[in-house]
DNA sequence: GTACCTCTGTGAATACCATAACAGAGACAT
DNA sequence: ATGTCTCTGTTATGGTATTCACAGAGGTAC
């Protein structure tokens, strides 16, 4: 039924993560949602209808004119396209302030995308389970990498160490990043990274409020 | 010189913000950035040469063929857009273990841009001072935000608890909002909301970190 | 001086993305 | 049966962001 010779775009996927979540926390009368129409989806998810239902037809997901979609079904048709059949091993780099708040949030949190390692450089904060991961020395991580199977990294170091760390992850066939630090990773085309910098949306909306109030 | 009547898309002002930061880290032989050229500061940044200087085109900043951009008038010219007059005064809502990170990472660290203050419903929170940054009630925020001349807000509660703290600091004159929680919240279109999904992150780095390694 | 080189500045072309607009199908009332 | 209503599915349109391509300016080598 689903196809991933589809090509999605980078905002498309993004969207489909949101409406999954919606859709597996929104309860209709304290009972799970049946069906829902797309202006319903689009308004818990904060976009607009014909948006949703452009998203749907992407991944090649039909609804029915009258109910509006299956939401266990749609559920389905997106973790087929977002997850890895046996879920994705994720490494976090750096187990400060950030890194504790990031093991804390997502373990156990989404069944196909676990944090299965920490590293840090602090000894400190290895060899001991810190919010319910076991965090290792950086001087592990050949051996815990290929051991647990880790396929892409959150990278919550300074910015000093970030490409160093990133390296070293590459070489061990990581292929995803998630980086939180202000820099920009030198990284092969066949690499995928995402820069999340906090500091520049701040910024973002220290300058919209501005434009605003006066 | 620099007037702030010109328009600058929402995706420029990020990366002004960057640019900033990065030439603000930088050194080159262990002083200051002298003057600079578009392709260094695009590879700094992580963009395109061409970028950099379309971003400077458009807040009317020049260069010099020769020598390439001034970095000290390139700070200052990017400070006039970004920056209000006085600086921006910001509320962090929920001191959990995000916004602890926050608070760590931000208190003193943008000259023009201060958390000053942060709310909890948890008592356990309230009336100290936590990472540098003095902690109260929600009970206390019609005076506080007052008090302090608070323009925006840093939203780090549950989702179940975000639109009910927009909607008050909104009633006190909040016009900007970066919000962490998974949630889309409503507002009119006054205001500026900048949403931040972690999960999102990191759920598109792992679909393009599977794509890439089968 | 002249040819050449590098970098800035910018109009034009391209790619991408969201919205608008509408065709089609089923339900329902009369 | 027929008209109307609502929602899906899809194509057409518009807008915006980025890259391409190149003109212009100044400096350098010889
Ligand atoms: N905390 C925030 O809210 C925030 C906001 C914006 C950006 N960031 C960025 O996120 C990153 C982490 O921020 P943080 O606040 O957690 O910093 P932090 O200083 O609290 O933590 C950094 C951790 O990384 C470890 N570390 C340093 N070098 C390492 C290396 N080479 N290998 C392994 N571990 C190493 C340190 O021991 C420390 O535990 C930084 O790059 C920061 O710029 C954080
Ligand atoms: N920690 C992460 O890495 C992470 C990742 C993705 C999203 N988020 C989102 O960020 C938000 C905060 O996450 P967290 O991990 O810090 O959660 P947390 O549970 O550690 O902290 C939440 C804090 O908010 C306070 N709070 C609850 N209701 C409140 C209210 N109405 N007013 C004031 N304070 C209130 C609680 O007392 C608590 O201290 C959540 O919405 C979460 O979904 C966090």
């Amino acid at each position: 039924m689903t196809n991933d010779s589809i090509t999605l775009s980078d905002k498309t996927i993004g969207r489909l993560s949101l409406y999954r979540r919606v859709l597996e926390r929104t309860p209709k009368n304290n009972k799970p949602i049946g069906h829902i129409f797309s202006h319903e989806l689009a308004a818990l998810a904060g976009f607009s209808a014909v948006l949703v239902r452009r998203d749907l037809m992407t991944i090649g997901f039909s609804g029915n004119p009258k109910k509006g979609y299956d939401a266990a079904e749609l559920l389905d048709c997106i973790g087929k396209f977002l997850d890895a059949p046996g879920g994705t091993n994720v490494a976090l780099i750096g187990v400060g302030n950030l890194g504790r708040a990031l093991l804390a949030y997502f373990t156990y949190r989404r069944p196909m995308l676990s944090i299965v390692a920490a590293f840090d450089a602090n000894p400190e904060f290895t060899n001991r389970v810190i919010q319910g991961c076991r965090c290792y020395s950086p001087d592990d991580m050949e051996r815990v990498v290929q051991e647990k199977n880790i396929r892409m990294g959150i990278i919550a170091v300074p910015s000093v160490g970030a490409q160093d760390a990133a390296d070293r992850l590459m070489r061990l066939g990581v292929t995803g990043f998630l980086n939180f630090a202000p820099v920009a990773l030198r990284v092969p085309s066949s690499v995928y990274v995402n820069q999340i910098d906090m500091t520049m949306e701040l910024e973002k909306v220290a300058f919209y409020a501005r434009q605003t109030k006066e």
